[in-house]
Order: C-alpha cells, then structure tokens, then sequence
RNA sequence: CGGGGUGUCGUAUACCGGUAGUACGCAUGGUUUGGGACCAUGUCGACUGGGUUCGAUUCCCAGCACCCCGACCA
C-alpha cells in the first residue's frame, strides 16, 4: 500500500483523554479512533493487525478441532433469562423495542450456542463438539478504562465445547490451553496459565492466561523454577514461598494482564438450556461443559503495552500492518528525485510480487524527519530506506525496528530473506 | 455505583470578569531534505443550560462528556 493512499495519518501529540500506553500510541499512530469510553474504531492500520491476530488464533483453534460459525449479535432475551444471567449478570445490556419487546447483545453466548450445539448433538456419538467465533462482545461496564484493554465494546473468541464425559472435557482442556499458550507466543508474548477464581461462571479452578507487564491490572504469584501461577485474589501461598508445585522455586510477585480465560463450566448450561444426549446406554445425559474466551482487541493492546518504546509501538513480525515500510527519500533536485522515486517504486513491484506486505512512503516532498519519526511510531517491523546515498551505494539500507540494527542489501532476494529469516516459509 | 479531576481552534496548550494568544495541523507561496526543519500569508475555537454581573470563556449551580482511584469484572 502506498502511504500516500492512506487515509489516516499520524499525530504528534495524543489525545489528552488518554492515559495508557496503547491508546495514546494506536490512537497518535492511526490504528483507532475513539468513539465514546471504551468503544473504538479500528481503522486500516489497526483492522490489519487485529486480522492477523484472528488468523493466529483462528489457525490454532481449527487445529484442535474447532469449527467456526457466526453467532447472532442481537439476542433475544428468553434464553438469557432461563439461565438467570438476564437478572444476575450486571454487566449485560437490556434493549427495549418500540414494541416493548426485550433484546440483548452478546456479552458471551452459551445462551446462544448451547441450544445451537444441542440441536445437532443427540448421542454421545455426536460428542465432543467444540464451535466457536470472533467477533464483537457488548460488556455494560461500569468504568472502561485503559484504552482498548476495558471496553463496552471489544473484539473476542469464543470458543464453547461440549463432552460425554469429564474425562474427555479433562484431555480438551489440557488441549486448549496448550493451544493458548502457543497462540501467546506467536504474538510475541509470554503468557501464563494462571490459577484463578471461577467468577458467577463456576465454581471451580478456571486457568486466566496473564502476561506480565507493568499496565497489568492484575496481582498475580508465579514460580522461578516451574510453570506455576496463581492469581494473588485465591493463593493459598504468599509470595517468597516456596512453590508447592515442585518444590524447588519461590513464588515471585508480579502485575499482570489477562489475556484470555478458560472455564469448566460443568452441566450448569445444558441443564438450564435442556441440551442432553443419549449416552451408550441409551440414558439421558447432560454434556460437560467448557468456555475459552480470548479477547482479540485486548490482546492487540497488551502487545502495544508489552512491546513499544519512546518511539512509538515495536509490532512482532506476526501481527505487524506491514512486513516492511518501504521509505524513499530525496532532496528537491528534480532529477535525483525522480531516480529515487524509480528506483523505490520497482522496489515496491518487486517486494510485492515475492509476497512482502510493504507500507511504501512515497511522499517523496515531505521533510525527512517527519517521515522516520512516523516511521518508528507506526511499529512496523522493517524499514528499507531508498535514497540519494543508497543509489551511490548500490545497495539499500535495512534498518530492524526493534533493535534499530541496520545494514545494507543489494537485492530483493536477500531482503525477502533478511525479514522473513524462514520463519514464514 | 462511591470518591476525585478536567472540559478553550482538528490536536496539544496559554492567559483572562472587559480585543482569546501560541505550537502543530490544514491552505497558498518560497527555502529546505537522514530524525516531527524554516520564512511569509491565510484558515479554524471557549461542552450545554441556568444564575450572579453593566459585562462571563473566566465566578456559582445543574446537566452532559471524558479521565483517574476504588468497587465490579463471564
């Protein structure tokens, strides 16, 4: 994409209704655009990232067996109220028609899924079943807060499995969260499986997967020695303690953000909902019960918070807008420029054509500095600078966002090598 | 929902009970071109409603919006 295309430009300053890292660099940088608190836009920049967000975590819950659908965003209110969530869960929202009629939006949608899930599934050879989506939650939060990390609306997955027996729950679980962990680590984080409370959802041990980072809004203990965490709120331990786990750590204290929650929620829907199955014996059985939520929006704004610096975001080559920004710059000789300009939109073709997603500043009549500066803001990955210098030079300066290490390549091949190191291919 | 704070050009800010100033942006022209460069000219503004006052953007009250702390957090 050219950058002169673009219709979104960058800021100096942030909005001063912004507090937190990630909204005041995605909103400066372009990604999003503040409708009300808590409810954001996303535009090109920022659907681009947050496409490739879904895809990671599209890719693995396919991986383990899930099948996506698209639920509907306007409910209905009868199911909400035969679970009890219509009057016990505070944070739904309640829509009146003109014809007095009452609606909801989805919060979360066991409502919606378990009878969907239980039209088809009738023998426990139909089972386990695991369906899921993404697409937009509607939370009545009290107090967003903290740029896209609280929001009234947000982007989520939602995954809902259903079991013949806890047994097999139990093997999906471990499953699940193994993919979780893999799902993190793609977007360039380390996530924990944390120990938490259950919520109104359940009684029962649900894992919060938590990065550590100083925005984190969470307390939680986590062993130097092995994969233990706790959530503060339910430790049995404090901190310094030795980990009861294996014996060997201590627990260490640390903020944290959660980036996705998963649940055994039992037979606690199915009951409410009436979904039951033959099992072998030719009785009626209700389905054991999961929830794996991953909020989408979130996750692309703890990345923002665990991965920027005084410049502006440092996107992870997976979730990045862009592979490459493509930079030309030149003076006003006209000559010069035009050479420039040539050489830089070949580059472009070329780049193109062997699959690198490249931003190409071509504004070719803006001061330089403006132009770096913005650069370093946007986040992506790799920049490749074209200029009078590189011409005389024969080759193009590479510079890594991250590191700010530069170098100088020659050819397209050996860019197309340099930024992808095989890890795409 | 409890507590606190803030509302001034598109953005960030200044001053002020009596012409609302600056920077960035935007427009035009010119000088620049490896780190948000410079000059000139122009463009654009007091959240809403009451009250006090000769006069309110400024003081007071209410509403609304936003932010922060807490509570809450499927």
């Amino acid at each position: 994409m050219k950058q002169s295309h673009l219709f979104t430009k960058t800021q100096k300053f942030a909005p001063k209704d912004e507090i937190t890292k990630n909204a005041q660099l995605l909103s400066r940088a372009g990604y999003i655009h503040k409708e009300m608190a808590g409810v954001y836009s996303y535009l090109p920049l920022g659907l681009r990232v947050l496409k490739k967000i879904e895809d990671i975590v599209r890719h693995e819950m396919d991986n383990i067996g899930g099948q996506e659908i698209r639920m509907a965003t306007l409910h209905p209110s009868e199911p909400w109220k035969k679970t009890g969530a219509w009057n016990n869960v505070d944070v739904v929202f309640k829509i009146n028609s003109r014809t007095e009629k009452e609606y909801t939006v989805g919060q979360s949608e066991e409502e919606i899924v378990t009878p969907i899930a239980g039209e088809y599934a009738k023998s426990y050879k139909d089972l386990p079943v695991m369906i899921y989506q993404i697409g937009q939650k509607y939370r009545d939060e009290l107090r967003a807060k903290s740029g896209i990390m609280r929001g009234r609306e947000f982007g989520m997955k939602d995954m809902y499995s259903f079991h013949s027996t806890q047994e097999d729950f139990d093997n999906f679980y471990e499953v699940a969260k193994d993919a979780y962990l893999r799902i993190y680590t793609q977007c360039g984080l380390e996530a924990k499986a944390t120990e938490a409370a259950g919520g109104s959802f359940s009684e029962k041990i649900s894992y919060e997967f938590m990065v550590i980072t100083d925005a984190g809004e969470d307390d939680i203990f986590y062993c130097t020695s092995c994969s233990y965490c706790v959530n503060v709120e339910i430790s049995k331990q404090n901190e310094a303690d030795t980990c009861t786990r294996c014996n060997k750590g201590t627990l260490k204290r640390a903020k944290a953000s959660e980036v996705g929650n998963i649940f055994d929620l039992g037979t606690k829907y199915a009951k409410a909902l009436s979904f039951q199955f033959k099992d072998t014996e030719g009785k009626n059985q209700y389905p054991i019960m999961g929830c794996f939520g991953i909020g989408t929006t979130r996750l692309m704004g703890v990345i923002v918070e665990a991965l920027s610096d005084d410049k502006g975001i440092v996107w992870p080559a997976s979730v990045a807008p862009f592979d490459l920004h493509l930079v030309a710059i030149s003076g006003k000789d006209k000559e010069k420029q035009a050479l420039v300009s040539a050489k830089a939109d070949e580059l472009y073709t070329a780049l193109h054509k062997a699959g690198v997603e490249v931003l190409y500043d071509d504004r070719i009549d803006l001061s330089t500095g403006v132009r770096l500066a913005e650069s370093d803001l946007l986040g992506i990955p790799y920049r490749l600078v074209v200029s009078e210098k590189t011409l005389e030079k024969g080759a193009f300066e590479l510079t890594t966002r991250a590191t700010k290490d530069t170098e100088y390549v020659s050819t397209v091949q050996l860019i197309v090598g340099k930024i992808f190191k095989g890890s795409r291919y």
